[in-house]
DNA sequence: CGGGAGCGTGAATCTCCAT
DNA sequence: TATGGAGATTCACGCTCCC
């Protein structure tokens, strides 16, 4: 009997272990997979001006308990394993709510974890009440079918090449999908509460497929996995529950223009910008906490504590508050500022940031 | 019966479970754990020839690993809950080889994932096969006890003026531990396989405890994070299997310099200075009944009354409350909406609460 | 057409105390 | 334990509007 031919470059409309039950074993080389996070938010969440965070509600991101997450999870990783070529990859996201379940079944399941990438966003939403850290990351895992995979694809020479010759990190640092690339519906609302941007995907893409692969995203949304597989000159298959979300993905990917053969290699990755705070120069010990600063006339000084404020005796806060404030001024520069005391003279505590930046380059 | 002292600044010799056993319940402000990565797995995964099992195809063999792995994660989960004071919190530390596992039971015994924290490496070590990407990071999870757990440790106005004023993020970048922090033995080999920095511990107690606190660590090894602990004024408990590691930390600890009070006692948070009511403020005479009171633009006003209420002309009632209702929204800071008008402009009613506090110092 | 102020918004498990 | 009120809390961008 004849295998079913693949669907290629095509949305399939339904659930996703339905629709991956029709598909022939072994077909496919790389799955890209977001699934619900099963977020348990309470009520709302205001920002400071009391405006409402537009929370990610849809009811096909809430799930019952933990074991029927599990359930589920387990259901279309069994799925995916079973429909990629023994030299496929997966690659899942997820955020500290369901990504530890979304590993560990995996693992069960006989996966085997090449690596686990964060992305590492520039611009994520911030904690509003101060009771947490940023959440400024998702975490994705990138899977073999088994221990014993061979020749899955990785194009470390060109992730290299394109990464100012040095070997690329499992840390990434991408924006949020927003402005122009974020598809609005006729109503100027967004179309789907997640979706994600394309610059990740076609990191995925570039770091772990090669053109005229076949492409699968089971929860495929707005369908920036077939965005990017169109215009990378990989073949893409779908799937989507949603009607909606597979119409306005369909249309976003009929509108995409591939890119010339040619131009589909590794680009250059962004130089990163190196912000260095105050604590982390304490962290390093190039300044000791109970270090005695004083500004350049020696006029004014301030004790450098544990965690990288600083004291003047009866306000602690940061190098520029406290700067600020012992001037009498609603703003200073503290980098500048600030000196520390030495033998051969004062020395600016800017000095020891340029040298951790450094370090890092 | 009288409840059992807690053993402060010491190393317990002895498997970690039957160790927290003899705490007493609710007794410790922060657990750091850095346990095994991979218990039995790496042994029973690799024949003696170091080649690799075929996992996939055994499942049976899988299970049995990870299985023994979850049991042993399991129970000292539970151990570590059961000693956590309410409002204590829990961090642990791991690879994506044990990590998701991990997350996963703490998730199943009820702890209330905080945040998951990245690690990234400066120096971590290169992949040297060109097949994977540079495993430049770890993750942390940081969990309260339960979702209502409530009133954790989490010295955020400290961290964000240590951060250039602002909000610390889930990504921390941090060098591995090497050079003269790298505990040596007398053959010149590290002592310790998996030794970690000071400054990721440092990090770690000056978000999430307070000068004095009690933090227990399961897996002492090299004793970091007593070494940070006594540093930094906090209490430490250590709990480790090898006597070998046990001594060196030891060593290690004594020849600790703590830190000088004033660099480490917590700046205080807006949120826990004293109350002022605006009662007290007018009371007091700062502001005055019959006053006029503005918002910043000049859109909205409201009269103060003597008895700390202000009223819109309809509706009478708190600062906040008034504040609320003029700007037709569910809540409103009025210490921040609410302006006194002054011939040298707008006087923040803040600024009162602010003067009546000094004077009460 | 440029520049700047202002506004909107993003996968979020987002308070604490007194009664 | 449940309820209600006080009052603390945001960063990076992209877009619109206005001068």
């Amino acid at each position: 009997m004849e295998a079913p031919a693949l669907p290629l470059d095509t949305i399939l409309i339904g659930d996703c272990v339905a629709e991956l039950e029709k598909l022939p074993p072994a077909s496919v080389d790389l799955v890209f997979a977001d699934p619900p996070y099963n977020l348990q938010l309470q009520g709302d969440l205001r920002r400071p001006d009391q405006s409402l965070v537009d929370a990610v509600d849809d009811a096909w991101d809430q799930f019952e308990s933990f074991s029927a997450y599990d359930a589920f999870t387990r259901a279309w990783l069994l799925q995916v394993r079973r429909v990629l070529k023994p030299t496929g990859t997966l690659w899942v996201i997820g955020s500290y709510h369901n990504i530890f379940r979304v590993g560990a079944t995996l693992q069960d399941l006989g996966y085997w974890i090449l690596n686990d990438v964060v992305w590492r966003k520039t611009n994520p939403m911030p904690n509003f009440r101060g009771r947490r850290f940023t959440n400024a990351h998702e975490t994705m895992i990138w899977a073999a079918r088994g221990a014993d995979s061979k020749g899955y694809t990785f194009n470390y020479e060109a992730l290299k090449a394109g990464n100012e010759d040095l070997q690329p990190r499992s840390d990434w640092l991408i924006p949020i999908c927003s402005g122009g690339e974020r598809l609005k519906g006729g109503d100027g609302r967004k179309v789907h509460p997640t979706q994600k941007p394309e610059a990740l995907l076609a990191r995925v893409l570039l770091s772990a497929s090669k053109p005229g692969d076949v492409v699968l995203d089971p929860f495929f949304g707005s369908g920036t996995t077939g965005a990017v597989a169109r215009r990378l000159g990989r073949r893409f298959i779908g799937v989507e529950r949603d009607r909606d979300y597979a119409a306005a993905a369909r249309a976003r990917i009929d509108a995409v223009t591939p890119e010339a053969h040619d131009a589909i290699v590794a680009a250059p990755a962004k130089r990163e910008a190196a912000r260095v705070a105050f604590a982390t120069v304490v962290e390093r010990g190039l300044v000791k906490p109970g270090q005695r600063l004083v500004d350049e006339r020696g006029r004014h000084e301030a004790l450098v504590r544990a965690d990288g404020t600083i004291s003047n005796g009866t306000v602690v806060g940061s190098i520029h508050r406290i700067g600020a404030v012992v001037q009498g001024r609603e703003a200073c520069n503290g980098w500048t500022f600030w000196h520390v005391p030495g033998p051969a003279g004062l020395v600016p505590i800017d000095s020891f940031r340029d040298a951790l930046r450094a370090e890092g380059a």
